[in-house]
RNA sequence: GGGCGGUUAGCUCAGGGGCUAGAGCGCUGCGUUGACAUCGCAGAGGUCAUUGGUUCAAAUCCAUUACCGCCCA
């Protein structure tokens, strides 16, 4: 075995056994239970981000954990055609060929994109390899496949029956740049510094004009009312009246509407209908007519007269500087407010009225609300829950058109003679309403995330009743970022119960996002990313796995930096020869017993395999409660901190000494370890992996062991291994050996030097005197005398004495120590320990502590105000004894 | 404007009523004893943001203030 781990000799090996094995393809067994997780599909032409690394490895951790459990896990991997992001990036490549999409019709750029598709689609599947993801590649899924698409079908057309899809002329986000509409959720508000504008409106009928405010004075030539709320005292004399827009001449009148809020500008404001989204609401109550001054591609329109063909923004100056030369410009002030930005692109959005095909979700949502309310399904972390239901209790129609070509076509035909619609499972051939022929399909997509909704059900087969959908279906965990929970979890709820009948998952387990070392998002724009593939390079796949999920709790974002990755890989390699050690000490050595070792045989091995279940019943119970990173914490600390510091130090004695006088700690060791690594598997499948088989291929007694750890049983604590009283006196033993430690740092003793010592260790003689040899070694300590109760400490002439709960140690060290230095260090040891009795026995005097605190609490208390006091008589004792110094 | 989260060691973060408040990194000193220098041993370093309250007991629960971040409008 190499002396330090080297990932990439193992990696790719070993996932391809596992594949080879099917180990990863669940078969469908009614009577086991299964345990499900449909991966949230990555964009089938993007490339795996630390985002993804993180969703995969927490996703890994349960479905590994649950397998190794023996329950009948799936988890279903897929991709997604993502609308917008794919269609931009095909384009960018035509445009690179000088070619636009119009150029090439519908059909060949559709062709184009299927083409780059099925040469980079792949890359995402083959990157989760990399991260070791045993998701069952051999349900794979991508949204526009027959099934999904299917399912998408029929949703469309059942809610269009149920009159819950429904085409309509409203105002919604438009991208000028994607030049598509988008929904609520994509639009992105970000403050901005801007001006509000003070234009003056002629009256019609009278000398004065009107003042209103705005921010964007290019719309006024959309405007077709001035509004002022009704009771407004400074404008009642203008109610009915009319004004004239300047330039264009247009006599729009001034209403009154409730909406407008006085002191905003003036408290008289322009009405846009068809560019504004509470104009458009004040448009409706008044019946006011809807004037479109801007094209879909952000160019003024035929009703901006003389404007006409200007961009939107350069529109914009042009007009200020009009309305100023004409003195219609009042003032100018600096404004900060929120503008609406596309989340593809970063455009400013432009609200605009057109029709559209949209989802009436009230009624939808009122299940989906139900369901978390009453706990069907549950979010962790749960605060999340009010986040969730304060969006669906406020959920708005969902915009489900997109006007690109690249995703799920509409199923939607119009009828040229009746004008009616025909949406049907099969594309029809002629109008429902009139029989005619001439009809033609919508020539929209729809929404990525219509199809991503569906997609618990719809990948399990739904609408068919597949074996897969009647035994996967609900599926259990949905995890992801909470960056997501109001585009594809809340979504995924209504669509499942609305579709199914059923929750689509029990849980919903949110993770944080995963940020650069100064705790920015990583983006290409700041150049910040890490690209987990060279991570993996650098440092293996299970460091960057351990470095990205240690320490973490749920919901929380996290911060990724190199140190963190070496720490993982760090840990990885301290496993490896922690390993490589035992397995280097059992070759060519008669083993027994190692399935169910005795911990009777020494106290370290009762110690050990006390803390081995303790630490086991810890992992299984926070792996339950979804806190992966505080379990990853617990079994680094055991193995690298117990198992790595103390046990195999004291192992090493006794592998030299003869075994009648000490018994084997073989069996121990290669029982831990063999339990670690299965402990630790599903967070760091490969190492795990390769250091099990490297094992166990060398023992004796292997009946039921499968040539898996992934297969082996997840290791579940046993009651009886747990062994209080070794782990108080090993931890007696180790308190006296840093304290030996410590004293000889301090005083520079050379680590060659062997010390003389006396330990006079009370009741806990017998277990000092077994453990003889370990503090030889490990503390460099010889000749020992260990005594007991009732024998006299001696306490020669400048001597050094350490004072600890259950031990005193006498280091006979003349010439070295310094006297008052001694006497200084042993008078603040009393006063410290003073101090702790004082508090604890004015607790313990406290009658409202004694009748109130659970009488497990005061127990201890009064345990440790006796083992202090044991403490500070034997601290008296050594002071005493010390020469009286001038 | 409404809501949520954070503030704990120099840095990054765990800990969510009863430890002497922990870890990793960093820092200081020592170290080639056949698992590991991707390491070992030892050490320094904290008014748990503020102010009140609840409680026998508060880093932990409640309220307040301050600052930072996010979401929704």
């Amino acid at each position: 075995m190499p002396k330090a781990y080297e990932p990439e000799l193992v990696e790719k090996r070993l996932y391809e056994f596992w594949l080879e094995r099917r180990y990863f393809t669940p078969s469908v067994d009614t009577s086991k239970k299964s345990f499900v997780i449909i991966m949230p599909p990555p964009n089938v032409t993007g490339e795996l981000h630390l985002g993804h690394a993180l969703t995969a490895t927490l996703e890994d951790i349960m479905i590994r954990w649950h397998r190794m459990r023996g329950d009948h896990a799936l988890w279903l991997p897929g991709t997604d055609h993502a609308g917008i992001a794919t269609q931009v990036v095909v384009e960018q490549m035509l445009s690179r060929e000088g070619v636009t999409r119009h150029d090439l019709g519908r059909e060949r750029f559709v062709e184009r994109v299927w083409e780059w598709v099925r040469k980079y689609g792949r890359v995402i599947a083959e990157q989760h390899k990399r991260l070791g993801a045993s998701c069952d590649w051999s349900r794979e899924r991508f949204t526009l496949d027959e099934g999904p698409s299917l399912a998408v079908r029929t949703t469309f057309v059942n809610l269009y029956k149920k009159r819950l899809i429904y085409r309509g002329e409203r105002i919604i986000n438009w991208c000028p740049r994607c030049s598509t509409a988008l929904s609520d959720l994509e639009v992105e508000h970000k403050e901005q510094n801007d001006h509000l504008y003070y234009i003056r409106y002629k009256m019609a009928d009278t000398d004065g004009f009107i003042t209103v405010a705005t921010t964007r004075p290019e719309t006024y030539l959309g405007d077709t009312a001035v509004a002022v709320n009704p009771s407004d005292p400074r404008f009642s004399h203008l109610h009915e009246t009319k004004v004239i827009l300047p330039f264009i001449e247009r006599v729009i009148p001034v209403i009154t509407d409730a909406a407008v809020d006085p002191t905003f500008g003036t408290g008289a404001v322009k009405v846009t209908p068809a560019h504004d989204p509470v104009d458009f609401e004040i448009a409706q109550r008044s019946s006011l007519p809807s004037i479109k001054v801007i094209n879909p591609d952000g160019k003024m329109n035929e009703n901006a007269g003389p404007y006409a063909g200007m961009e939107r923004f350069t529109c914009r100056e042009s007009i200020i500087m009009d309305l100023r030369r004409e003195g219609f410009l009042e003032k100018v002030e600096p404004y900060v407010h929120s503008v609406g930005h596309c989340q593809r692109c970063k455009t400013i959005l432009e609200p605009m009225v057109s029709k559209q095909w949209f989802v009436q979700m009230k009624d939808l949502a009122a299940p989906a609300i139900e369901a978390v309310k009453n706990g069907s399904i549950k979010i962790i972390p749960e605060r999340y829950t009010k986040v969730y239901l304060n969006w669906m209790e406020n959920i708005r129609d969902w915009c489900i058109s997109r006007q690109l070509w690249w995703g799920h076509r509409i199923p939607v035909w119009y009828c040229r003679d009746c004008n009616e619609i025909t949406t049907a499972m099969k594309d029809p051939e002629s109008c429902e309403h009139c029989d005619s022929k001439n009809i033609y399909q919508d020539p929209d997509v729809l929404d990525t995330w219509f199809s991503s909704a569906l997609w618990p059900h719809s990948t399990l087969g739904w609408p068919k009743k597949t074996e897969d959908f009647r035994y996967f279906y609900p599926t259990t965990v949905m995890e992801t970022g909470y960056d997501i929970l109001f585009f594809w979890v809340a979504r995924m709820i209504i669509m499942g119960l609305e579709n199914t009948g059923h929750i689509p998952f029990s849980t919903v387990y949110l993770h944080g996002l995963i940020r650069d070392e100064r705790g920015e998002k990583m983006s290409k724009v700041r150049g910040n990313v890490l690209n987990p593939l060279d991570a993996i390079a650098q440092y293996g796949t299970d460091a960057l796995r351990f470095a990205i999920t240690t320490g973490t709790s749920p919901g929380n974002d996290t911060r990724l930096s190199p140190s963190k990755l070496e720490a993982g890989r760090n840990f990885a390699n301290k496993l490896w020869n922690a390993a490589r050690f035992v397995i280097s000490s059992v070759e060519g050595k008669p083993i027994s017993n190692w399935r169910s070792p005795s911990g009777d045989g020494h106290i370290e091995d009762g110690w050990i395999l006390s803390r081995l279940n303790r630490v086991t019943a810890r992992v299984n119970h926070l792996i339950e409660e979804f806190e992966f990173g505080e379990a990853e914490r617990e079994l680094h600390d055991f193995l690298w901190g117990e198992f790595c510091d103390w046990y195999i130090e004291m192992a090493k004695l006794r592998l030299k000494m003869p075994e009648k006088q000490y018994p084997s700690p073989i069996p121990v060791l290669v029982h831990t370890l063999e339990k670690v690594l299965r402990l630790l598997h599903p967070f760091m499948p490969f190492i795990t992996e390769e250091l099990w088989q490297n094992l166990t291929r060398r023992l004796p007694e292997r009946e039921g062991l499968p040539d898996s750890i992934m297969i082996a049983p997840y290791p579940v604590a046993e009651e009886k291994a747990l062994d209080s009283k070794a782990e108080m006196e090993i931890e007696a033993v180790i308190d006296a050996i840093r304290a030996i430690r410590n004293a000889r740092a301090e005083l520079r003793i050379a680590p060659a030097q062997l010390l003389g010592a006396t330990l006079n260790a009370g009741a806990f003689k017998p277990v000092f005197e077994k453990e003889a040899p370990a503090i030889h070694t490990l503390a460099r300590v010889k000749p020992l005398l260990i005594l007991g109760e009732g024998e006299e400490t001696p306490s020669p002439q400048g001597a050094l004495t350490l004072v600890q709960a259950r031990a005193v140690i006498v280091l006979p060290l003349a010439g070295i120590v310094d006297l008052n230095a001694e006497r200084k260090r042993l008078d603040e040891e009393k006063a410290e320990c003073q101090k702790n009795i004082a508090g604890l026995e004015a607790r313990l005097a406290d009658h409202q502590f004694l009748s109130k605190a659970p009488a497990e609490v005061v127990e201890r208390e009064r345990q440790k105000s006796k083992m202090l006091q044991e403490r500070l008589s034997k601290l008296e004792e050594r002071l005493s004894q010390l020469p009286k110094n001038p």
